[in-house]
RNA sequence: GGAUCGGUAGUUCAGUUGGUUAGAAUGCCGCCCUGUCACGGCGGAGGUCGCGGGUUCGAGUCCCGUCCGGUCCGCCA
């Protein structure tokens, strides 16, 4: 036996017991003739005294840092307690030791605050996975599993796997490629999602499925995407729209209690795409804060999605006919920052240089600041009165103390920089924080969306996800086959809105679903208006096609982003520490050096020459 | 595909206008120390300044290229 018990459970009731710990040296602190060891593993760290004795036998055997080491001893009641570990009133004293293994010096150290880079703690991956910060983010990840899998267990889903070798259908992201040696110059591509393999389930009869399931994108990554995820993957059958939201606030809320604790009882807010995007700039806005966006050239609430004509002056604009910087402008847009009235010349430049960055790319910022006694002084000064610029402040919602910032621009890149602005003055201000979680439904999301560069449809969400029951006779009773691009605003499709849903986490998109299509007729409707012709459709969708023949039930689901939102329980923004083994922003594995190239015959086998290109 | 920041001791970083022998902290090694827990004291070792080329009397520093890493845009149904 290596162990009687765990280096971090120790405590004064285990007093005069003799014990067996094994464990990792963290620290040796030596002081002539006694040695103190602080000994870690899993579960904690426990003090061990050597005396005078076992010292000797220490400088025989000398121990290092991350030795691997099994030591017996009493426990005792420490001299000197330490009250910032757990184990800290008492100590183990000595009376035999062995060294399991010794350790190199590891290239940082093993600490909560480590002094290794990233890079060095990813190729080392095994090392930092030991430090108790890392430790923590996967042992919260494990009980983000454990309380989604209770959830859905008890809600009667099966846990049912799906295949990982699968046909790729280059719809969306592109897919990861296997080739197959028995079957030369063929490819299996490695699934995005599990989704038409649980919409077969649900024609199969297992009414609600879940799995919490690998999924593959070879796109580029970024702090919060790698290029293999997990995602927890649900479907259900004979469901509609409010019983798949109210089955997964379920889920979530479970999530919140296990895991953090946090009994989230209010309702979950739900709002419309359109308001998202009107009052937001982004379809996955951040409520923890309010800091709505007024939009100061639009006549009237009516958001108009990409495929209808933008930037009408509305009467009722403040900016009407009066000259100045926005006169040009497509769209101008304000938020009003509380309590930013002070800020300095050196400051306003500083935020008029941020959204001049490339990664915002507007040309300026206009600012008003309304100062507590009630006066007005904006960097428009000299184009707008004191009555113009409170009418502004007026339609930006602004009150004494604040600062209004005005972005002027064409429509879609102003949107996103006001919506990136908002987000920023919010962190500055410390309204973004990471203790408080706010949950939030956005609905109604258009089914199509235009793309200009392929100049055709495509799918907003996916292409199962059935348009609004009262809108599937628009669908159906339209051709979707288009031969000239204007044509797109007019069409009748452009206004479908589609049977999905997005949950948003203080900002991020933590899981989407829809209502599927459950009829061959409307399917074949969906895949011709993304431009696929009846030959295509079979070829890559037929045995679905085929399966809604046989008695395909009405069905929905959803898939959540387990990465992400465990990072964000954890209060992170980045899902790589939660992550045991995670990519690069190369994805690259650093540790294993992967991807790399494969022996001669391997490429034999599959009968595969490499010709690159460089 | 593009933008941007970085690469100097094992590690994290500093290094001024291009100018003597490239520094600090930490880690490592040695000696001292019986109550530490960020132990302390004394001493020591440790550098192809990512790589290649150029400018210059002289390059860690300036220029070009390249590799590696971070962040972002495009992309991610």
């Amino acid at each position: 036996m290596y162990r009687t018990h765990t280096c971090g459970e120790l405590r004064m009731t285990n007093k005069g017991g003799t014990v067996t710990l094994a464990g990792w040296v963290q620290t040796i602190r030596k002081f002539g003739a006694i040695t103190f060891v602080d000994l870690r593993d899993r579960y904690g760290i426990t003090q061990l005294l050597f005396g005078e004795e076992l010292n000797k036998q220490l400088e025989e055997n000398p121990l290092g840092r991350e030795f691997v080491l099994q030591a017996t001893g009493i426990v005792k009641e420490r001299s000197n307690k330490n009250p910032n570990i757990p184990t800290g009133d008492i100590e183990i004293s000595i009376t035999e030791f062995r060294i399991l293994n010794k350790s190199a010096v590891p290239p940082f150290t093993i600490e909560d605050k480590t002094d290794g880079g990233d890079d060095l703690r990813m190729k080392y991956r095994f090392l930092d996975l030991r430090r108790n910060a890392v430790k923590k983010n996967i042992e919260l990840r494990y009980a983000v599993n454990r309380a989604a899998r209770n959830y859905l267990h008890q809600q009667g889903f099966m846990d049912i796997e799906t295949p990982f070798l699968i046909k790729s259908t280059p719809e969306g992201a592109r897919d990861f490629v296997v080739p197959s040696r028995m079957n030369p110059g063929q490819f299996y591509a490695l699934p995005q999602s599990p989704q038409t393999f649980k919409q077969l389930l649900m024609v199969s009869g297992y009414d609600r499925y879940y799995q919490i399931v690998k999924c593959f994108r070879d796109e580029d990554l970024r702090a919060d995407r790698q290029p293999e995820f997990t995602q927890i993957d649900c479907e259900m059958a004979f469901v509609e729209q409010e019983d798949i939201l109210n089955m997964f606030e379920g889920m979530v809320k479970a999530i919140f209690k296990e895991v953090k604790g946090i009994d989230y009882t209010e309702t979950i807010q739900r709002m419309t795409w359109e308001d998202a995007m009107w009052n937001y700039g982004n379809d996955k806005p951040d409520i923890r804060f309010d800091m709505k966006i007024a939009n100061l050239n639009f006549a009237q609430h009516s958001f108009p999605d990409k495929l209808s004509p933008l930037g009408a002056t509305g009467a009722e604009s403040p900016l009407r006919g009066v000259g100045g910087p926005f006169t040009e402008a497509e769209t101008v847009v304000a938020i009003a920052v509380p309590g930013c009235s002070e800020y300095s010349r050196k400051q306003t430049d500083e935020l008029t240089e941020w959204v001049k960055r490339p990664q915002i790319g507007m040309k300026g910022l206009v600012f008003i600041k309304i100062n507590n006694d009630g006066t007005y002084k904006s960097s428009v000064d000299k184009f707008y009165n004191e009555e113009k610029l409170k009418a502004i402040a007026g339609a930006a919602s602004a009150n004494p103390g604040d600062l209004v910032l005005i972005l002027a621009g064409a429509e879609e890149r102003t949107r996103k920089a006001i919506s990136d602005l908002r987000m920023e003055m919010a962190t500055r201000l410390g309204l973004r924080k990471e203790t408080e979680f706010k949950l939030l439904w956005v609905l109604d999301f258009p089914l199509f969306e235009y793309d200009e560069e392929g100049n055709r449809w495509v799918a907003r969400h996916h292409p199962f996800t059935s348009p609004k029951p009262s809108q599937i006779a628009t669908m159906i009773n339209n051709n979707p086959v288009i031969d000239n691009a204007a044509e797109y605003l007019e069409h009748p499709y452009a206004n479908i809105k589609a049977n999905a849903y997005d949950m948003v986490l203080n900002g991020n998109e933590i899981g989407g679903g829809s209502i599927r299509i459950f009829q061959r007729e409307l399917q074949e409707k969906m895949f011709a208006a993304l431009g696929m012709d009846k030959e295509e459709q079979l070829h890559k969708f037929g045995f679905l096609l085929g399966a809604f023949e046989y008695g395909a039930p009405p069905h929905g689901g959803i898939a959540f982003g387990f990465d992400r939102l465990c990072a964000i329980l954890g209060g992170s923004e980045s899902i790589r520490d939660f992550i045991a083994f995670p990519k690069n922003n190369a994805g690259r594995d650093v540790m294993l050096d992967a991807p790399a190239t494969i022996d001669e015959k391997q490429f034999e086998e599959l009968q595969i020459r490499l010709n690159l290109k460089s």
